[in-house]
Order: C-alpha cells, then structure tokens, then sequence
DNA sequence: GTTTATGATTAAGCACGCTTAACGATTAAG
DNA sequence: CTTAATCGTTAAGCGTGCTTAATCATAAAC
C-alpha cells in the first residue's frame, strides 16, 4: 500500500498543482465578491445540490439551525437567495438562488474555466486525443466510484 | 468561447468532480481542526512557500500588516508557527511552522492523497499507462504555462 | 383535543478577523 | 547626527459567525 504506486503519484501531481491553482482562484473570488466562507458554502450548496431546507444547510456546514437560519437570512438580504414557504410543509422554507445568485456563482467557475481553456489552447494538437482519451477514462472512474462510497460530507 | 473545444470540457470535467471533492474535504479539515480560513491560508503559505515576514503574509492574503500581525499571533499562540528575528534585519520576523503546525498540514493533505490513492487503486490495471503518461504531459504543460504567466495571487 | 416533535427564527454573548490610527524599533538617506 | 522610510505590534471599533436558550408555528402522535 504504502509502496511507491507510480500511478496514484501521477495523479498526486496533477491534483496537487491544480490545488494550488484553484486554491489561488477561490481566494480571490472571494475577496471581490466580498463574501465569506460561510455565504460561498450556502451558495455553493444551493446552486450544486438544489433547493434545500434551513436545516440542511446547517447539517451540511456542521452548524445549528441557528447559525445557519442567520447565514441564509444574509444571503436573502444580498439577494442571493430565495427564501419561500415549503408549499407541502409550512413549518418549512424553501431555498433557493436567485437569478443573481446563480449568476455570481456561475462567473466563479467562469474564472476557473477561463484557466483550464487557456491552458488548453497552450497544449500541442498532436497530444491532446491521448489525454482526452485517458482524463475521460479517469473522470468515470472517480464518478462511479464515488456513487459507490458515500462523500465524506458531516458524517453526523 | 462558446465553440465546441472538447479538449478543454475533458479537462473542465475532470476539474469540476476533483474541485467539488477537493472542496468537501476541506471543508471538513477545517471542522476538523477548528482553523479559521484566514489562519489556514496562513499555513499553507508557510508550508509551501517557506519561511517569510509579517508582511508578506498580509500582502499575499490581500490584508493590512495589522490584521496579518493578529492571525500570526494566534497561530504563535497555538504552537504552529514560529516567530523569531531575521538575522539580517532586525526589525522583520522570521515566519516559519513548527513541527506541529508542518505535521497537521501534512495530515490534511494525506486526506486528499489517500482519496486519490482509493481511486487508483479502484482503476483497470491495462489502462494506468495510458492516463499517466497523459496526465504527465499534461501536468508538465501546466507547470510550464504557469511558469510563464504570473499566478494571479496578489501581484507580488 | 392534548401532547410531543419538528422547522425556523430571534436575542444575548463570545470569538475572530478586518480596518484605521498610533506607536516603538531598526535601518537607510540626508 | 538628524530625518525619513520600513517592519511589526497594539488599541479601539465594527461586522460576521458561532453558540445556547427561548419562542412561535406547524405537523405528527396519542
């Protein structure tokens, strides 16, 4: 297990520098967009996993429903987030993003995708059917592997 | 732009699953070890960068020399980073992690390694080749565009 | 119908990070 | 030596996020 395993090491590689990049990326946006860790969760959590409760946003950042309900009540205030009674459960809210909301999220990942496609256009022609071929090939694998083991996200 | 360029959505794919992973292990580091993501930036430029000032911290992270000043403090306080006189200029600090504070990046990181390393482990033996051979190639023109055009992190 | 459980909000209090402004210490420039 | 610039720290104040505890409204259980 702990022998070289030139194959997971490749992989490391690549990980660890597009970490580093993305990593950088994340920082920035949030410095222009001006919101915190906390508010990019919520977002990132409505815009990737749809329309939640308050309390599944709490779950989800291992917060209170407290801590939580106060986050959203910010994100709504920004208009970023819809908030609307659960039509089948009116104890309930149902939250969603805004226009804006998914707006501002989707020029985040502009940013990232702005990367990758400049790195792209930089890569010789030649190669690059190879590593189409191989990075789909490792993108299914890791897409049916992780529908098999559950994501680690707040075991509680 | 919007053109097809189904070299660049290979590359998009596979970043958006690592990214979305990458980003729920961290999450959960951080819930894990109580840092804050100010003192996390902190540390990760200290174990990658090496040694440096108050003041290059606070330039990097986009902050006054105060506010940098405060979050090293804290982290001095809790053991993971040493604060001692430059040799050369005393007026400036010479930021470094401790061994506690290299030993608990490290274990962050080794969460991230041993998802990749399931991963690999998970994948077709007659298929490793091909993908390392492709995401070396794509790893080394990274790494070389990189070197070319100046990260985006905080012009310095 | 009464009781209990659930979803969400609010208030009070604490911790953290950021800012500006003032300060001390050291180095560089005149 | 005197003056100015640099590195770092400290103090005061604000905004944010978190907690616990109390409260309200609705739903489920009896």
């Amino acid at each position: 297990m702990s022998s070289p395993e030139p194959f997971a090491q490749v992989i490391q590689a690549w990980a660890e520098l597009f970490m580093r990049r993305s990593m950088a990326d994340f920082r920035k946006f949030m410095a222009e967009t001006g919101l915190s860790f906390a508010q990019m969760n919520v977002l990132m959590r409505l815009y990737h996993g749809g329309h939640c409760g308050v309390s599944d946003v709490g779950t989800q950042l291992g917060v209170t429903n407290a801590a939580a309900s106060q986050v959203v009540d910010r994100l709504v205030q920004m208009g970023l987030v819809a908030r609307r009674e659960d039509p089948d459960d009116r104890r309930a809210k149902r939250l969603t993003l805004t226009p804006a909301g998914r707006e501002l999220i989707d020029r985040g990942i502009a940013a990232r995708r702005k990367w990758i496609e400049d790195l792209a256009a930089s890569f010789p022609d030649d190669k690059r059917q190879r590593v189409m071929e191989a990075l789909t090939m490792l993108t299914e694998a890791a897409r049916e592997w992780e529908s098999r083991s559950p994501s680690p996200s707040k075991g509680a």
